[in-house]
RNA sequence: GGCUGGGUAGCUCAGCUGGUUAGAGCGCUGGUCUCAUAAGCCGGAGGUCGGGGGUUCGAGUCCCCCCCCCGCCA
């Protein structure tokens, strides 16, 4: 079966983010999946390098157009060279091959009548490429989008007759319910479709940094638009129009998208292969975005994250594993330091890497590291009918992109194993004498840790390659076909002793913006042991009662404003809400370490009844509580906003 | 404003066409084993299933109203 996994071309307005990097490692997880299992498979990736935006960048920066074109496509391909990422091609739209083939489109659809000469006139957004119509516009004509200013454009332009597919579409979203993943998005699409299509403008004469069109149209001065250009990636890319060796790997199985591009996706392009009398891809898969602990990612506040940093701290697989489990395909995502290194902790290195350490532990002391599987059935066929049941619903979860149930169930498998070296206790047989069957549990558990491996090879790849060569076998087709499909176990090998595979993370390991710091939930302090507990932790000296200490009235407060004491190096004078009829103004000694400006819309605990004092003149009605080491000083503050005069306590 | 989807344990979520004491993972907590990476295993606490009506022998699950969140569109 032939199997071609697409992710979209990346702009190359800037450099990958983490939302880059999860697009291509579900591909990649989707494309190392369909070739373990032995289909014949294409993954492509690469840049969308056309249109405006990025002509106007060159010139910014007074290079030429290419060159800077060339310098950001490549940041993109050797990143994913260093995430191991298996693309069989790396498609640039500057490609001749490309170019050509998108004019052979372009040319196609003219003579079947789809596409037309007319006017467009209407209010463009440089920066979205895209027009907008007036009532969409913001206040002072700028774009809803991104709030930049529009301009008003009229120009000749050919039109695609979007119009003419709108039944079309409709009735394919209808007997095809799988084509937009997940269910959420396919709704939106189908209305936004049922509302109606109008047709779409595909050439612009206003920039030329773009495909242009088939010399038998005499059209110099128009380019295409980006997104016919970009879109039509997805066949040139296997030769349409050029040399088509490759196209029948088309019609795509998956291609994935973000969900702010699904529209493109879903709509235009099905459009254009229709056009072009080119089947449909069998899904549109629309993932969600990422945010940082809890917030939105954007360069302004300087918490985006950079996936490189991540993979660089903590590992590339690590990382992949902990994007691919942690959120359901579709929904947005939120990454934290924290969540990673409890993910990595508590799946990796508990349930897996322990579960491989224990094994070896094992059988070094009970039969010299030799582990031999003709006891596991005899023993244990129990533990193998449940590990199998699960491996083979496995699929399922694939084929619907959800990777995190995929992921739950698969380590249901450590489980299963953990369970029986409990259960069975193969220390205490050995006491017994009985050592075949404490042997035949450590084979169990090796068989388990095999056939998991190999399901969990398309998403951590050269770990999983390091567990099989410690379990003595490869990870192939062949010995997928082996251990999953014919449920057969290994052969007789000599375990090696690995070093643990995922040392546990006690703290985070990367280096937090400032901003970024301040918003991180504590890291809880590793609960002391039993033995450790005394029966209180202080002294009973200058201890209070909870009456005393509800004697000091500790509130939330909003800082309305914030600035600076003149002639003091130290002061800044807040006013500060307390949701009481007048703010507060608080003078606090903190100048040092926060400026006025940082601290205005954030929220302070404040001592609310303490005497008024006179600071350098100035009344100040409250403390601010802050914690000070010789690091500096930091403010305490609620982890979540809480409404101004939340008492806390 | 229109249309989706959703509001279930501290957190993230599962609960199909209504049916015994509402589930999982993480977290918290008690116990326990010792092969193992302060890991594993067993047990426990914790939910008026957004609110209010209604249908029904019986509703988290169906109907109506209201509140709130996300998304798409305007």
């Amino acid at each position: 079966m032939k199997n071609y996994i697409t992710t979209p071309i990346y702009y190359v307005n800037g450099e990958a983010h983490i939302g880059h990097a999860y697009t291509t490692f579900i591909a990649d997880t989707l494309a190392r999946h369909s070739r373990l299992i032995g289909n014949e498979t294409y993954f492509l990736t690469g840049t969308d390098e056309h249109g405006q935006k990025i002509e106007e960048a060159a010139k910014k920066l007074d290079k030429p157009t290419q060159q800077f074109a060339d310098e950001i496509s490549a940041t993109f391909r050797n990143l994913w060279d260093e995430f191991n990422i298996s693309y069989d091609q790396f498609i640039r739209t500057t490609d001749a091959e490309h170019k050509k083939g998108v004019q052979v489109a372009f040319a196609k659809m003219f003579e079947n009548g789809d596409i037309y000469k007319d006017f467009y006139e209407g209010n463009y957004c440089v920066s979205c490429e895209t027009f907008f119509p007036e009532s969409q516009l913001m206040d002072g004509g700028c774009c809803p989008d991104c709030g930049r200013a529009t301009t008003i454009l009229k120009e000749e332009s050919y039109f695609f007759r979007l119009s003419k597919y709108e039944k079309p579409l409709l009735d394919y979203y209808e007997a095809h319910p799988e084509f937009i993943l997940p269910k959420s998005r396919r709704n939106e699409v189908i209305s936004f479709v049922k509302g109606g299509l109008n047709d779409l403008s595909v050439t612009r004469t206003s920039f030329s940094w773009g495909v242009h069109l088939p010399e038998s149209l005499n059209e110099p001065k128009h380019v295409m638009y980006v997104w016919l250009d970009a879109l039509m990636n997805y066949v040139t890319a296997l030769g349409y129009g050029t040399d088509e060796a490759k196209m029948d790997f088309w019609p795509a199985n998956t291609q994935l998208v973000g969900k702010d591009i699904l529209r493109f996706h879903a709509i235009y392009w099905p459009a254009f292969l229709m056009s072009l009398g080119l089947p449909l891809p069998k899904h549109i898969g629309a993932h969600g975005w990422w945010t940082r602990d809890g917030e939105k990612m954007s360069k302004s506040k300087g918490n985006v994250v950079d996936p490189r940093e991540v993979s660089k701290h903590y590992g590339v697989e690590n990382f992949r594993y902990f994007m691919m489990r942690e959120v359901p395909f579709g929904q947005d995502g939120d990454f934290s330091q924290r969540a990673l290194i409890d993910r990595m902790n508590s799946d990796l290195s508990n349930d897996l890497g322990n579960l491989l350490n224990r094994i070896i532990g094992m059988s070094e002391k009970y039969s010299d590291f030799v582990i031999n599987s003709v006891d596991v059935e005899k023993y244990h066929t129990k533990e193998l009918n449940d590990a199998h049941a699960i491996l083979d619903s496995l699929d399922t979860y694939l084929n619907e992109l959800q990777l995190h149930r995929y992921l739950e169930e698969l380590w249901k498998v450590f489980s299963i194993g953990n369970k029986a070296i409990e259960e069975h206790a193969p220390w205490v047989k050995i006491k017994e004498g009985r050592n075949d069957e404490a042997l035949a549990t450590v084979a169990l558990v090796a068989n388990l840790l095999a056939k998991a491996s190999v399901m969990l090879h398309s998403i951590m790849p050269s770990t999983t390659s390091t567990i099989a060569d410690a379990l003595g076998f490869e990870i192939t087709t062949k010995s997928y076909t082996k251990l999953i499909v014919n449920k057969e176990l290994l052969e007789s090998f000599t375990i090696k002793k690995i070093p643990p595979l995922f040392p546990r993370v006690d703290e985070p390991l990367m280096q937090e913006a400032p901003k970024a710091m301040l918003d991180e939930a504590p890291i809880a302090e590793p609960k002391p042991k039993m033995e450790d507990k005394k029966e209180t932790t202080v002294s009973e000296e200058g201890l209070i009662t909870i009456d005393q200490f509800f004697q000091t009235s500790i509130k939330i407060g909003t800082v309305l404003n914030a600035e600076e004491v003149p002639k003091s190096s130290k002061l800044l004078k807040l006013q500060v809400d307390l949701g009481e009829e007048y703010p507060r103004q608080i003078v606090a000694g903190i100048r040092e370490y926060y400026s006025a400006e940082s601290l205005i819309g954030t929220q302070v605990c404040v001592v609310a009844n303490l005497k008024p004092a006179k600071l350098m003149g100035l009344l100040s009605e409250g403390m601010i509580l802050a914690a000070k080491d010789s690091d500096g000083l930091c403010l305490v503050r609620p982890e979540k906003p809480r409404q101004s005069g939340s008492s806390v306590g």
